[in-house]
This record gives C-alpha cells, sequence and structure tokens, in this order.
DNA sequence: GTCTTGCATGGGT
DNA sequence: AACCCATGCAAGA
C-alpha cells in the first residue's frame, strides 16, 4: 500500500521486510502507512508510541488523568483533545468532561483545505494568528449548531467542507478501531461526540512538538488551492462539519464563547456582531443547551445549534464572495432553505424555519410582523414582510412578498435560497443556488451533487418543477426513478426534504417506469427473510405468505421435493432458461444464470442440459408458488420466451435495482387484471390503460363504449322490467335473498375468472334476458355513480382525462338520462334501490373491495371481477 | 371569478 | 408526543 516503501515497514524504526503488510495509520497522503506484523499489532494495540517512540519529543499527560500520551505523533494523533486553556485531555477524559474537540483532522490541510478567497485567507491568518497555538488546519465544526441533531442525523455534506474530517473519522472510528487503550467503543462513541464538538483552541504543542507536519508556519497552506470537494465526500456521510472557527477574545464573550462567522469550513470569517443580535431573540433558549464547558456554545450558534441540518447554509467560497463583492463586508452564512413548491408558488409566501427565523431575524411580537429589507446576491434590495402566523400554539413565520424577488432569481421549487448576513452592516442577504446547478467551486459534479445535496431532484431543465414530482398514479402501477450515480445522496435528500410527503415525491420522469404484476406474481417473488417462517394466511380461498420480518425479493423458484425427499428449488437461468436444481433455502437474486449455480457445477454452465424433462416440469406445477408455475409455463410453452416472465423480473430488478428499462409485462395475463387472458372482452381488458387512449364521446362507437353502451342498456331493461315486476314486499325480499345466492355475474359484468371460460360467462352476464342477470342488476347498491374497474372509495379520484373517468364520463351521462326516466315514473325505482343497498353493498362493493385487498388471484369468483358496473338512482 | 389572507390540517421528524 | 412546516382551504377583498 504504501507508495515510497512497499516492501518495508513504514515504522522507521523498524524497517523490517515485510512478509504480509498491515494497515496503520493513514497518512498525510491518505494512504495507509503499511507495517509489518510486530507494528501493526503494536499499533492495533495503542502501544506503538510506547514501543517506538518512547523517546521521541512529545509526550504529554493527560490534564486530567495523567495518562501520558505521545502527542507529537500521528499515530496517537487521535487520542487527546487540545485544551482551551492548554494542555492536553486523553480522549477518555474528553469525553468524560464533554470536550468534544477533535484534534486537527488529518491529512493536513495541504491536501484538501478548500480554496479561501484572498480575504478570507487573509482573515483566516488573521484570526488564527489569534489563536494561541492552534495550527492552521481546518477544525471541526465548531458552533454548538451541531450539538442538537448532527449526531443523529446523516446529513449531505457541505460544499465547503474540508473533508479532513472523514480522515478522522477513520482514524478513529475504523482506522483505529482497536487503537490505544482505549475501548472500541469508547473511540467510537468519542468520535461521535467529536463529530459534534467544538474547538478546542490554545494548545498548540501538540502540533508545534509533532512530526505531524502540521505547523503554523505553513500557513496558508499551499494546498486551500485545493478543491473543496475531495474524493472522500462520497463515502463519508456523516462527516462532521469542520469549521475555521475563530477564538474570540472579545470581552462580551464572557462565557468564552468563540463568535463564529462563517458556519461551516473554510469561510473563517471573522466574527460577526450576531451573537449579540440574536441572544435575545425569543424562542431561542440558549439555557436549554448542554451545559459544555471549554466554551461551547458559540454565542452565534445560539440559534443555529437548534437548527435542522437541512437549514444549515452551505454557501460556497464563490457564493460570499458574489454577495459581498469588492466591498470589506464579510458574509456571515446564517441559513438556507429549499423552496418548497408553496414557497416557489404564486403565493409569495416562504415559510421561514422557526428556528432559523427566531435565530437570526429580528423578533417581531406581532403577527404582522415587520418589514425586512433583504439584499440579494446582485446587490438589488427588496423588502419582505417577516411575520408570524400562530399556529398550535407555536409561530410559522413567513416572508411575505417574495414573489419577486424569487422569480427574479428565477428560482423555482427544489432550488435553495440563502441566507446570510453582512457584515459589519448586518444587512441581510439572500442567495441562492438552483438546485440543478452544480456549485462554482465544483470540482466534480458528482462529489458535489452528492455530497452538498443540493441536486435533489436531477431535471434541472424541468421550467416547471411541479411537472418532475412523481406521478405514483392511482393506476397502481409503480414508478421507479432510474437511479444514476447520484441517487444515494439524491433519495436522501429528497426524502429529507423535497419527498418529505409521499405526495410530493418527485421523481423525474424519464426515469419511470411501468411496472404491471400480480400480487401473485409478486407473492412468487417473496422469499421469507432468514430464520423467518412465513405464516400461512388464507385470504378467499388464496394463500398468502405473511411474513414477520420484511421479505425478501428474489427470482422466483419452484419448491420441490427431490427424488430423496429433500427439499429443493427449481430455478430458472435468466440467459438459458433452462431450470437447475438448487436448494430449498437458497435464495437467488432476481437475475440468476447457471455460471451461478454452485450447487452442481455440471449445470453450472448453460450449456449443459436440463434436469428435467417438459413432463417433470408440468408435474411439478402444481407444488410450485404460483408465479412460478406461470412462469414456468410460458417456458414450457415457449422455451425462448423471456417476455413471459418479464413482469415477476421486473419487480425483483427493482428490488435490486439493475435496471430502469420499461419491460413489458407478461403475456399471461392482461395488463387490466391479472386473472383476464388475452382475449377476454371484458370492459377491462378491452379498455386501453387508465390514462391511456382516446377519451371517449358519447357518440364513440368503440368496442368499449359500445360495449359499456350494451350493458347499461341491458342493466336499464331488467331495471323497468324489474319496476314493472313490483309485486308483493314480502315475496320480493325473498327474490332478494335468493339473488344473493347466486354467483354475482351482472353486478359485475366482467365477472368471469380467468380461469375456466370467461367467454361463456361473459356472453351469460351480457345476455339482457338472462333472469338471474336482471334480478342481480335491479339490486345495484350504487347512487347514481358507475365505477369501472375502480375502487369504489376512489370514484372521487378519478381523472377527468383518463380513459377510466371518460367511461365514467359516459355511463354518467346514461345514467343522468335514465335518472330523469325514473323522476318521470316515480319514485318506486328508489325505494328499492335504496332498500336494497345495504345488502348490496356487501355483494358488490365489498367483495371489490376485498379484491383489491387481498390480491388479485384469489379463487373466489368476486374477487375476480374488478369491474363493477352499478348504478343508484340518488335517493333523492 | 380571482386573488389574498390567515388559519387549520396532517404528515413527517 | 410534541413540534415543524407544507399545503389546503375558507373567508374576505
Amino acid at each position: 500500500m504504501s507508495s515510497s516503501s512497499p516492501k518495508i515497514c513504514f515504522n522507521s524504526n523498524c524497517k523490517d521486510v515485510l512478509e504480509r503488510s498491515r494497515k496503520g495509520w493513514r497518512r498525510r497522503t491518505g494512504e495507509f502507512a503499511d507495517l509489518c506484523d510486530r507494528c501493526a499489532t503494536a499499533y492495533e494495540e495503542g502501544k506503538f508510541c510506547e514501543t517506538f517512540h518512547l523517546n521521541a519529543s512529545g509526550w504529554r499527560c493527560c490534564e486530567s488523568c495523567g495518562k501520558q500520551i505521545h502527542c507529537g505523533c500521528i499515530v496517537s494523533f487521535h487520542t487527546f483533545v487540545l485544551l482551551d486553556a492548554g494542555g492536553i485531555e486523553c480522549i477518555n477524559c474528553a469525553r468524560k468532561s464533554f470536550i468534544l474537540t477533535p484534534n486537527p483532522a488529518w491529512p493536513p490541510p495541504s491536501l484538501f483545505l478548500p480554496v479561501l478567497p484572498d480575504r478570507i485567507k487573509d482573515l483566516s491568518v488573521k484570526n488564527w494568528s489569534q489563536i494561541a497555538g492552534s495550527g492552521p488546519v481546518p477544525w471541526r465544526q465548531a458552533p454548538s449548531l451541531l450539538n442538537s441533531s448532527a449526531q443523529s442525523e446523516l446529513h449531505p455534506r457541505m460544499p465547503f467542507e474540508v473533508d479532513i474530517p472523514s480522515s478522522v473519522d477513520r482514524l478513529i472510528a475504523s482506522e483505529r478501531l482497536s487503537a490505544s487503550s482505549l475501548e472500541k467503543k469508547k473511540i467510537e462513541d468519542s468520535s461521535e461526540r467529536l463529530m459534534n464538538g467544538s474547538l478546542q483552541l490554545g494548545a498548540s504543542t501538540v502540533l508545534e512538538n509533532g512530526n505531524a507536519g502540521i505547523k503554523r508556519e505553513d500557513q496558508p497552506n499551499p494546498s486551500v488551492n485545493v478543491p473543496q470537494q475531495s474524493s472522500f465526500s462520497k463515502n463519508d456521510l456523516s462527516a462532521p462539519h469542520f469549521s475555521l472557527t475563530v477564538s474570540s477574545t472579545s470581552p462580551n464573550d464572557s462565557n468564552d464563547q468563540t463568535k463564529v462567522s462563517g458556519t461551516h469550513a473554510h469561510c473563517p470569517t471573522p466574527p460577526p456582531p450576531l451573537g449579540k443580535q440574536c441572544s435575545g431573540h425569543n424562542g431561542v433558549d440558549s439555557s436549554s443547551e448542554p451545559q459544555i464547558r471549554n466554551g461551547r456554545p458559540r454565542g452565534d450558534a445560539r440559534g443555529r445549534n437548534q437548527l435542522l441540518p437541512r437549514y444549515w447554509p452551505r454557501i460556497t467560497d464563490q457564493e460570499l464572495q458574489q454577495i459581498s463583492g469588492d466591498s470589506n463586508s464579510v458574509i456571515t452564512p446564517l441559513f438556507e432553505k429549499m423552496l418548497s413548491a408553496s414557497d416557489a408558488g404564486r403565493i409569495g409566501r416562504l415559510v421561514l424555519p422557526k428556528k432559523c427565523a427566531e435565530a437570526y431575524f429580528p423578533p417581531i411580537s406581532q403577527p404582522e410582523g415587520l418589514p425586512l429589507r433583504v439584499q440579494d446576491s446582485k446587490g438589488k434590495e427588496w423588502i419582505f414582510q417577516f411575520r408570524f402566523w400562530p399556529n398550535n400554539n407555536s409561530r410559522m413565520y413567513v416572508l411575505e412578498g417574495v414573489t419577486p424577488c424569487i422569480q427574479s432569481m428565477q428560482l423555482q421549487a427544489g432550488d435553495i435560497v440563502t441566507f446570510s448576513r453582512l457584515e459589519p452592516e448586518g444587512k441581510l442577504v439572500m442567495g441562492f443556488r438552483k438546485a440543478s446547478t452544480a456549485l462554482p467551486s465544483d470540482q466534480g459534479n458528482e462529489t458535489i451533487n452528492t455530497a452538498n445535496g443540493v441536486s435533489t431532484h436531477g431535471d434541472a431543465n424541468s421550467a416547471d418543477p411541479a411537472s418532475t414530482w412523481s406521478k405514483v398514479d392511482k393506476s397502481g402501477y409503480i414508478a421507479k426513478e432510474v437511479v444514476g450515480t447520484k441517487s444515494t445522496f439524491r433519495i436522501k435528500r429528497k426524502k429529507s426534504i423535497l419527498g418529505s410527503k409521499t405526495k410530493r415525491l418527485r421523481i423525474e420522469n424519464e426515469g419511470l417506469i411501468e411496472l404491471k404484476l400480480t400480487l401473485e406474481q409478486a407473492q412468487g417473488l417473496l422469499r421469507a427473510p432468514p430464520n423467518h417462517v412465513p405464516s400461512v394466511v388464507v385470504i378467499e380461498g388464496f394463500e398468502f405468505e405473511e411474513y414477520e420480518d420484511a421479505p425478501i425479493i428474489g427470482r422466483p423458484t419452484i419448491f420441490a421435493t427431490d427424488l430423496v425427499g429433500e427439499k429443493i428449488q427449481w430455478a430458472q437461468c435468466e440467459d438459458c432458461f433452462k431450470w437447475r436444481k438448487v436448494p430449498a433455502d437458497a435464495l437467488l437474486p432476481s437475475r440468476w444464470i447457471c455460471s451461478e449455480n454452485s450447487w452442481d457445477p455440471e449445470r453450472s454452465l448453460c450449456s449443459a442440459a436440463q434436469e428435467l424433462t417438459a413432463e417433470q416440469l408440468e408435474d411439478l406445477l402444481p407444488t410450485s408458488n404460483r408465479a412460478a408455475s406461470k412462469k414456468m409455463k410460458a417456458a414450457k410453452q415457449d422455451p425462448d420466451s423471456v417476455e413471459a416472465l418479464e413482469g415477476l423480473d421486473t419487480l425483483a430488478n427493482l428490488a435490486i435495482q439493475e435496471e430502469g428499462e420499461a419491460i413489458p409485462s407478461s403475456s399471461q395475463a392482461t395488463t387490466k387484471h391479472p386473472r383476464h387472458r388475452p382475449g377476454c372482452s371484458c370492459i377491462v381488458c378491452i379498455q386501453p390503460p387508465s390514462g391511456k387512449g382516446p377519451k371517449h364521446k358519447q357518440t364513440c362507437t368503440c368496442n368499449v363504449c359500445l360495449t359499456v353502451k350494451r350493458r347499461f342498456r341491458t342493466l336499464m331493461l331488467r331495471r323497468e322490467k324489474k319496476q314493472s315486476e313490483k309485486e308483493a314486499e314480502t315475496a320480493r325480499q325473498k327474490q332478494q335473498q335468493q339473488q344473493l345466492q347466486l354467483p354475482d355475474d351482472d353486478i359485475q359484468l366482467c365477472g368471469n375468472t380467468g380461469n375456466s371460460s370467461p367467454n361463456q360467462k361473459m356472453v351469460a352476464s351480457e345476455d339482457p334476458d338472462n333472469d338471474t342477470s336482471r334480478r342481480k342488476s335491479s339490486l345495484s347498491p350504487f347512487k347514481g355513480q358507475i365505477d369501472l374497474n375502480i375502487q369504489p372509495e376512489r370514484e372521487e379520484e378519478l381523472s377527468p382525462g383518463s380513459d377510466s373517468g371518460g367511461m365514467i364520463r359516459l355511463i354518467q351521462d346514461a345514467t343522468e338520462r335514465y335518472l330523469r326516466q325514473q323522476r318521470l315514473s316515480g319514485s318506486g325505482g328508489n325505494r328499492n334501490s335504496t332498500g336494497n343497498q345495504a345488502q348490496l353493498d356487501v355483494v358488490g362493493g365489498g367483495n371489490f373491495s376485498n379484491s383489491v385487498a387481498g390480491g388479485s388471484s384469489h379463487q373466489g369468483v368476486e374477487a375476480d371481477h374488478p369491474v363493477t358496473l352499478s348504478i343508484n338512482p340518488p335517493a333523492s
């Protein structure tokens, strides 16, 4: 690993030839020191310095416990913290005493310090120079801003975060898992705390004495020109925020609170008078902050420390520079917010995060608030009304009148507005960052996009952000975002901000594929999680496996028993479609091929013959799970057919997020409802998918419309006939009871299971003279609404543009005509209908609901009838 | 009918 | 469980 001495132990006191290289500490280059066994062991046992550096300088005692620590050595670099008052404390004691400040991170800034504007650099130097003994190294995010939530939340890296933290994290959390005398857990614990810790300044000896190479004279470090985004960004989700935190000797700061400017990393702007401004603000009670000694919380951070990470400002140097222009002003980033649809909408109200508003904006006691002068990044001044609404015993802060500004910046939902303060004027500055735009300081889009969480929803080109919102439509299709390289963080960010509500989920349109498969098929994909035995529930005659834990989605297989009675699975190769025997407990990936058949090397090639004959496969069918049997049938019918199983594979693919290609659905079932076979002429199957196909006019003579009309006509005829048959009430009741016991193939006009002979039943149900049907139709329970292949409870959700909606309108028109007729002919029919409603709800709507809930593959007749056509005149 | 305003609601954290 | 906040929505302009 070591580039300099790959075969020699990296320990200069050892220099043994490496027989086996073991990783030691992280070097300045970011690589790990390659150690021999002996040194590595010493290192891992925390005895490295004791062993090899005993006579070296830099040994110091922990101020608390007196333990000797070699502070001048990279190896022990993480095992102590520098105390404000000088001296050091071992990490154990630091942890106990809530000193959360880490030591300067490693590798040193020569590698990762971001670009600092000259002005900032100067300031940095100046401020650093005020810090006794602190080296020009990036420090962890100092403000107590991090105290509250950072620990529990993986936040996206800030664009100007220095990536050194990653190394510290690694040093502590990974590289040094066994390091030192600290037990692992403590170390991790400490590292976590350290992430949130603030800066301990004042002790410099470690840097000056050490061989770590961080010397104050190095600063300003040439490395500041290195791109901000290091390669660590990606894999350092939990990277703490480093900040160039500046110690202040301000007399105001009696509590040793360090004023912070530039809340982040490389923005060591000078201490602003922010603390004063915000300290008395309502709602931010510093007393609630944990009592932490050594100067935390910072004055400035009183409000900030309670901010959610998503509001932490991520303003880049360039942005800062742009905002501050050529003036001598210093920008203090305050917070940022991603614009919601409401924010960016026409209402012109920008909801302000409460804590941010209370921390950084002037206190307001009246809901009317006050006008707030805000300057945009171009220097243009805007005046917004900063006010609040009472809300649940709290307040909701808004900036009103932001529309012109938002428009001026051409912002839209998903973009980010940043609020900063211009010092010393104290002027508020509003910047922005387009969601789609890589930060100016980007050195790599991927890194920045993933790291700063800004690029949240991808499609920057969409003029209308709303158009990019996901349409997880009601048809039941599953929309999947094709995840690209940015997916991980984008999804995370999406979830945390944009997608906080499912209905607001935003997914790129182009990434949508349709997934059409039945529950039956899906069931075939599910496997009980490891060590779980699924329980079987029978719903309407169909067995469902229930899993206590989340099931695993894998390749559908056929479970069987081999000749010796051992349970096995039959799995089909993705490539050759041959069936291979695998152990019963094997969970195969959705795309499984012969070469992965490690259980049977002889058949680990597609060229190997299949064990099973077609007949055997056929025999297996009854014992197989349904999805698999379908699959097998398809394979039998057409061994080369891939499509037959692609619906299944689609889900499996989704599960493993392999490919985002739209895959045609299974050819075995129609896309409308799975039990219906091709050729089924039911109302559902003859329709195009929801939302597709042309709209139907009343005069439309297409197959769908004709069918609907015909059926409706039939229904009407039956109803008329029924009315004329009104006789004794008791007799009718009796008749109804009989009807309820009869197969329900009329209300659900397409009530044919695909299993047997759908068309026969269809014909029967369409027969206007069919008495059974006629009687049933007269009992239709619904009121003035006709339900075509939708859930009754969802009828209000019908999209007017959808085909279903068109059908609905079509029938509704007819219904209205019918109702008019009814009104003319009296109210008897109404009574009939309403009188029967309760019962028929069970027959019609009730069963339909069940079919939806219970799955589409029930053997029950009614469950197989997703289409209901029912009519009910209004009660009035 | 449209826009504005202020509050209510409810999902998410 | 409390709080936050995005959005809905009704009343008023």
